[in-house]
DNA sequence: CAAAATTTTGACCGGTTGGACAAACGTTAG
DNA sequence: CTAACGTTTGTCCAACCGGTCAAAATTTTG
């Protein structure tokens, strides 16, 4: 016995896979009303029917999807940790948070397009897990404040404001694109918002001197 | 001729106003696909049949909305002006988004589902309209830049993070409000989000001295 | 009031969608 | 070979959805 997951085949892995990376890429980019079964399964090469033999409902299909999205949207915050130079540690959550966003752009879409809609399916895991996390990297965070280390300020709102800042440039890929045009559009955005987002978290606008 | 609107009655006016209200609220949770016109009716309180009396099309209401949206939602970022402190002028476009956010979330939602489903209705005003005013007000932030008033960065994507950080407490405001729990989460997280911003806009998280 | 114009409704239609199902197909072990 | 098991497909269905239409109800106008 291995736990309470259903046994499966070879093949029943390998075609779990294909269907939840083609429907990464439909859900994320029509949401979960706006996507159909048979979208998906044309994504993954397979007929309906078939498709339905391996996760029974749509749903399933989603909630396996974002089980699986939690666990490594959560990761760099997790390690955020209080060893090492406060400052730094900060700056490389904001960059791990900005390659992720360039790197799983769809991972990003599929968890903005479920919060947008009332998160209905894992409000409980925000109001529990998430908040835990979160309230524990808070604490640490307020004693590099009491420890001088960075500005006084609030941890909760700086967290929301890493996550805003870096998000944006994969849910809101297609305006980034549009207003920076072809010229500045294009692969370097990443490191230019990279450079950007470090001298505004660290020194804000005001002018030196 | 009052140009080329057609012509509308009282009741037609005022059935119009109905039926774009309902539609905000059923778009801005459901997005465009996501939402039926029977659910938009129901809202409104009247008949599919008698609400495409009004709307022929599904897709005519929410281009009506799409269309009214924008004016009003770039409309802080065109009162970006030249005159007055540089500071203060990027302070009080912080704050009037952030207003914006708190007052109009629907707004801000709507919006969101769109250019996260790739922007398939509003690319052309994206890449025109859009494009040009930020390219206009970059513009002004450099001039700031060189006259020493701010620090240098980028323009661009400092727009984009204004954008991002305030639009986030109206977009992932389910996210927001489980993470600061009931105490936090009240009415008061949006003073609490505009001292933050401030804070993090004018002097980053460098400690003092 | 009565005619004309506008508004509302019930019934209906064709296409789509999520999902069921049994039959067919393939694979593997004895 | 063949029985057992896992996989794939074609067919079908009921619910839903966007939209039409003609007729009824209501309001406006002369």
């Amino acid at each position: 016995m291995e736990g309470s997951a259903p046994r499966r085949t070879r093949i029943q892995q390998e075609k779990r896979e294909l269907i939840l990376e083609a429907a990464l890429e439909v859900f994320s980019t029509n949401g979960f009303r706006g996507s159909t079964i048979d979208q998906i399964a044309e994504a993954a090469g397979m007929s309906k029917p078939n498709l339905l033999y391996y996760f029974r409902r749509k749903e399933d299909i989603h909630e396996t999807l974002m089980q699986r999205l939690l666990d490594t949207w959560l990761a760099p915050l997790r390690e955020l940790d209080d060893i090492g130079d406060p400052l730094t540690e900060l700056r490389s959550y904001i960059r791990r948070k900005l390659e992720m966003a360039r790197d799983f752009p769809r991972e990003s879409r599929l968890f903005a397009n479920e919060i947008l809609q009332g998160a209905p399916r894992i409000k409980p895991m925000l109001e529990g897990e998430l908040k835990s996390l979160v309230d524990e990297k808070a604490a640490v965070i307020k004693g590099w404040m009491r420890a001088g280390k960075i500005a006084r300020t609030d941890p909760w709102h700086l967290i929301f404001s890493i996550w805003a800042t870096t998000q944006h440039y994969a849910d809101f890929d297609v305006q980034v694109r549009a207003v920076l045009g072809e010229d500045r559009g294009g692969d370097g955005r990443f490191e230019d918002a990279a450079r950007f987002l470090e001298q505004l978290f660290l020194d804000g606008l005001k002018p030196k001197g």
